[in-house]
DNA sequence: CACGCTATCAACACCCTGTCGAGAGTTACA
DNA sequence: TGTAACTCTCGACAGGGTGTTGATAGCGTG
């Protein structure tokens, strides 16, 4: 039995609760105080289960690895950040540069509200592979929006046809993740934090109309 | 003396060459070796020094930590880049669509010629400090090169003024880091890899110029 | 009241890192 | 040529992390 057997969801282990569901919200306390100091990965088990009053072992009782910590962290922030940009895709455009403006300022306030998580996020996803899944599902609902508003806007004849709709908007999305992960994690090479949404908008709107923003 | 005593050059202890040099070079190839299957993260130093043929503590002779193995291999690519890049940044530019062409062309290819350990790079700039120093004198140097030759376009009457040119240079190398690292790691959200150098070329074009590539 | 389920943890096996100290081999030169 | 100094090597250790096992305590329920 070295090996985990695949076929059981490895996430947490029972969905009953008969109040242990206060020691998981503990551990997740404990898991979003203790990033604001070190990385996820300066952060051992032991601790989170001493922060959450409990022993190692009994941490396994709860969560399957810190892995799966993370992403319960993470949808809580994916959630956020889905009410907030999410809404701008559904409504009848008024302006279309206030538009994109609205959907990277959302990114990068929900981004910003949650600091540490997000640097987490964005640094741990090459490491570990179920979070990796989650984040790719993420990332594929925005760029489907995003390419859908792209094809709406040349449609009406307010962009020019050119590359494919959903390959700018991939690169869009790839390039407001970067430049807003540089900024949050204070990376010595970076835009001023209020450079990063004027500068942001006018990649998006050149790339999307061919002229910059007005 | 349980902290490194930090007046020491840590890199590597002494600079006298008997045939240690070769030892060293086994531990790089190793180490390269060894990427192409698994994470750095993975590897652990037993390994790297078990296929250089020595035991564990000698590899702390040679190599301080797994982080400057990282970086001494980083410093190849980092050399074979601005070979390949630097070049089109100080010729004079016979038609400057080409021109930038080059430099997303050639920042792709040079990466794509070494995948796994440019993956690797990217991935580990934020776990290990050192590492991150470097590659942030690397970003440094393209960003000021893109910068100027924007900034000559501008002077040239050839690109509109807008944005400073330094926010416009830090944006779109941040772009192809990120979109280029998606098509190295293969991630499930990336453009195809023919499209990559076409997407790219377009969203600079458009934010340097106003205009689409011709 | 006894069975099953939730919840808990001491102890264990294992792997990894970095250091210490004792040496073997080589060179340099007195 | 003997010895001092320097290069290079590794066994053994200390310390810390992960994930599992197996024993156990309490609780609810038929």
């Amino acid at each position: 039995m070295t090996e985990p057997s695949a076929d059981l969801p490895l996430g947490r282990r029972s969905r009953s609760r008969p109040h242990g569901d206060e020691r998981e919200g503990r551990i997740l306390a404990t898991a979003e105080r203790l990033l604001a100091d070190r990385s996820l990965q300066e952060i051992s088990i032991g601790e989170l289960a001493a922060g959450a009053g409990i022993s190692r072992p009994t941490f396994y009782f709860y969560f399957a690895s810190k892995e799966d910590v993370l992403i319960a962290l993470v949808e809580n922030v994916v959630d956020e950040a889905e009410a907030t940009v999410g809404r701008l895709f559904s409504g009848a455009p008024a302006d279309s540069a206030e538009r994109w403006r609205g959907v990277i300022q959302g990114y990068h306030d929900v981004f910003g509200r949650h600091r540490r998580l997000s640097e987490t996020l964005i640094e741990a996803r090459h490491v570990w592979p179920k979070l990796s899944a989650v984040w790719a599902g993420v990332q594929d609902y925005w760029v489907e929006n995003t390419a859908r508003a792209i094809e709406s806007e040349r449609a009406h004849g307010n962009a020019p046809a050119g590359l494919p709709a959903r390959d700018i908007a991939t690169a869009l999305l790839q390039l407001n993740e970067r430049v807003i992960q540089a900024d949050l994690a204070q990376e010595p090479l970076r835009l001023a934090s209020d450079a990063v949404v004027p500068t942001l908008l006018h990649l998006w709107h050149t790339a999307i109309y061919g002229v910059p923003p007005a």
